[in-house]
DNA sequence: CGGGAATCATT
DNA sequence: TAATGATTCCC
């Protein structure tokens, strides 16, 4: 097509396609310049073009045209510094090659002057020769040599203009332009007549036409639900737009097969009416029915025949749902209240919050709800794999077996002794293999109505030998309860680390570690929010991924510990996990931009010792453009570049000096030294201390108790590195400025009575000294 | 800039 | 006519 060496002009940044809003006349001027695609809010940029292969002088006209096949002129305007009769011309400056539009405006036409202006318009552009690659009329379109003066018009051409505007006007999609480059070089006389082929935008859509939003579902309360349907569902939706979120309520339509034996995976999105738009769809999980103990009960007591019905084949009770994700459902939504506009809302709180605070009863919802079936759904035809007589012997073994153990697991959550399930584990774990090996059925992975399932159960009560015989009969570990939890989860917010260490011991399991609940959580994340030490051990342990993000605001684990001010985890995290020190969350925000936003010396002592940046800029811009507040500055003409506002550091979070000293690079220790210590750890002699330490190292798991014990727990990683752990730890509390009361405190905490009652021996004779005060009178 | 009231148009 | 949606104008 081109010629490789001739000049053209081509498109360097693309303008931003949605968010921009068109503007009628009689809002008056400057409301910001179109931006470029890869604008950003605290980096901003402009269309731009370049024209490549040349280097000179040339002037660039933007005309707006048509978002159609054939560009037409568009009757909306151009506006702006450089802007003229709707269009733009500016002239290329010799020593550069491309050449930004940071100041574009787009002026709406009212409706009823589309072919009024449209006519205008195309006068203009046929009397420039601009009209090249644009569609007006057949006879003027041939009409296009260069130009070197302004063309008269023939009273023929006026009225093939004006009815061809009357014409395209009634076509004219006023919600959508695009921009059309046009460059031309100067000839020898120094007119630019020297056309280059034009080049054409991408459409840029109005951002206040009623259908301009992309729809986007941004959250939702639940993603699982029961095949019965009728439950409600909330959508925290986005309309793309900055900001404005809208909340939709709508409930769960049945699931076409009420007989359901697995989960089955469909598909949630949102669906325009007007013009069939649809956003992302958002996975969704249908629970196969929970039936329930006397329907059990009562199956268990019917033979072959009822069969069927239970596994799915007989046309049973509920009848079959339409499919194709019929039903229009209710829909009602509301708009946010503007206090809460622009934040994401974290957690179920908030959802609480505005679900009890307003009413949802405006039917403002413009669009509508669908649930695809996406997947493969079972077939129907699931017992036809086995025998009628089969049928017969498995279904009531399966129903006896399923009941035990279902027994067993319930009531030993609702709080049975436990001694009572101990002598049935044995039962359980051959249960569970029989009835694995039990075609047809999945029973082993069936859920209570809180969505529970058995390894469910058999975690939250802390039943290893449970846990392993499910593991062992291959349940579906990757089952979640109704908050998205699944069996790794519930165990990662145990106090104790063995169901978590036990699950982890299966290898598949350890994909699990990335998988986020309803909350946004992965297993890690609610380790950390339980305070869970040995659990946050034991996932690194298991390989899980120290840096995986929650969702909701891409924390990670050490974003979350460092947020819960728990040094000893963040510790751990850093120390132990090599969790990565400036990991990001969605808005830029580094572990330290949240220790110094919540001015903790020692957590940002922490984090710069293991190397965080201080200066790094998350997407918060530091400061927003000056309104009136300095009437110094100078206004000349910074429109032409917005200019480049910086994100926040962590250093400008700074309140305290001490936080900012830390971050300035200032040890954290020369600090605490500097003051003397509050401690007494001095007068114990260095025999008394040596003493102390093999006293400490003659107890096993000693020092790293003692050391928790005295809060110096995050230190116990760099305590073993050194031949004498003890002594290290006794070193570091001196300095720390600890008292031997309280050590001695600590002592008695981890059971070393030996030592307590050296150092108590100990204790008495420095008391005795101090009890002469020295005079050294010199009084003037 | 973005929210929203007012007004116009359509069903 | 009332209800809903689109357009225009105002702050």
């Amino acid at each position: 097509m081109r010629t490789v060496d001739g000049p053209y002009l081509r498109i360097v940044e693309q303008p931003k396609q949605r968010g921009f809003r068109f503007r009628y006349g009689c809002e008056g001027p400057s409301h910001g310049g179109l931006p470029g695609a890869s604008s950003e809010k605290n980096r901003k940029s402009y269309p731009q073009v370049k024209v490549c292969n040349y280097q000179g002088a040339a002037r660039v006209v933007v005309q707006l045209v048509t978002n159609t096949a054939e560009p037409h002129l568009h009757a909306h305007s151009l506006v702006g510094k450089q802007c003229d009769k709707g269009i733009c011309i500016v002239e290329l400056l010799p020593k550069d090659s491309s050449i930004s539009f940071p100041n574009l405006g787009i002026l709406h036409v009212t409706k009823k002057n589309v072919s009024k202006v449209l006519e205008e318009r195309m006068i203009e552009a046929y009397r420039m020769g601009y009209n090249y690659g644009i569609f007006i009329n057949p006879e003027i379109d041939v009409l296009q040599g260069e130009v070197r003066m302004p063309r008269e018009l023939t009273g023929r051409s006026v009225n093939l203009i004006s009815s061809a505007s009357i014409h395209q006007s009634k076509e004219m999609d006023l919600s959508v332009v695009r921009l059309m480059f046009t460059a031309f070089l100067p000839d020898s006389d120094g007119g630019f007549s020297r056309r280059l082929e034009p080049v054409i935008s991408d459409p840029i859509f109005d951002s206040k036409a009623p259908n301009a939003s992309n729809l986007k579902i941004v959250r939702m309360d639940r993603t699982a639900g029961c095949v019965t349907g009728g439950e409600e569902v909330y959508l925290l939706c986005d309309k793309v737009q900055k900001g404005q979120k809208f909340a939709i309520v709508f409930k769960t339509p049945k699931y076409r097969d009420q007989n359901l034996q697995k989960p089955i995976s469909v598909f949630v999105q949102l669906k325009r009416k007007s013009d069939n738009e649809t956003s992302e769809p958002k996975p969704f999980t249908y629970h196969p029915q929970i039936i329930d103990k006397e329907e059990v009960q009562r199956k268990r007591q019917k033979t072959l025949p009822n069969f069927q019905d239970y596994s799915g084949a007989g046309g049973g009770a509920g009848g079959m749902f339409r499919g194709g994700g019929g039903g229009s459902f209710i829909i009602r939504s509301l708009k946010f209240p503007p206090c809460i506009k622009g934040h994401f809302f974290q957690g179920y709180q908030t959802y609480n919050n505005f679900g009890s605070g307003y009413n949802f009863s405006s039917g403002v919802g413009g669009g509508g709800t669908t649930i695809k079936h996406g997947g493969c759904p079972r077939c129907q035809s699931s017992c036809c794999h086995y025998s009628s007589f089969d049928c017969t012997i498995t279904y009531t073994a399966i129903s006896k077996l399923y009941l035990l153990i279902c027994s067993v697991l319930d009531r030993t959550f609702r709080g049975l002794h436990l001694g009572v399930i101990h002598s049935q584990t044995d039962a359980v774990r051959n249960l569970a293999q029989v009835i694995s090996g039990l075609p047809g059925e999945d029973i082993i992975n069936m859920r209570n109505d809180l969505y529970q399932t058995p390894l469910h159960l058999a975690v939250l009560t802390q039943q290893k030998e449970a846990v392993e015989a499910l593991l062992e009969a291959d349940v579906d570990i990757t089952l979640t309860d109704r908050h998205g939890n699944t069996a790794l989860h519930l165990a990662a917010q145990q106090k104790e680390d063995n169901m978590l260490r036990l699950l982890l011991k299966y290898k598949p399991v350890v994909q699990l570690t990335s998988i986020p609940n309803t909350a946004g959580l992965c297993p890690l994340h609610l380790a950390v929010q339980a305070n869970g030490l040995s659990c946050v051990r034991a996932l690194l342990d298991g390989g899980a991924d120290v840096d995986v993000q929650e969702i909701t605001c891409g924390h990670t684990a050490l974003h979350l510990a460092t947020e819960l001010g728990n040094l000893s985890l963040a510790g751990c995290l850093l120390l132990e996990g090599n969790a990565y020190v400036d990991s990001v969350t969605y808005n830029g925000s580094t572990p330290l931009h949240v220790a110094a936003g919540r001015d903790s010396t020692k957590l940002c002592a922490l984090l710069m010792a293991a190397g965080a940046d201080p200066h790094k800029e998350n997407f918060e811009p530091l400061f927003f453009k000056e309104d009136e507040l300095c009437g110094t500055c100078e206004e000349e003409e910074e429109e032409e570049d917005e200019g480049y506002i910086p994100g926040t550091t962590p250093l400008n979070m700074a309140t305290s000096p001490e936080v900012y000293d830390i971050l300035n690079g200032e040890e954290y220790q020369l600090t605490t030294t500097v003051v003397p210590p509050q401690g007494d750890m001095k007068s114990l002699s260095s025999d008394t201390k040596q003493e102390l330490c093999q006293a400490l190292e003659g107890q096993t798991g000693g020092w790293e108790s003692l050391a928790h014990a005295l809060g110096l727990g995050i230190l116990t990683s760099a305590f073993r590195l050194s031949t004498c752990p003890a002594r290290k730890l006794l070193d570091s509390y001196e300095v720390s400025g600890g008292t031997v009361r309280e050590l001695v405190e600590g002592l008695k905490h981890v059971g070393n009575s030996s030592a307590v009652s050296l150092l108590q021996a100990m204790c008495k004779e420095p008391e005795a000294v101090h009890t002469t005060p020295q005079l050294t009178g010199n009084i003037d």
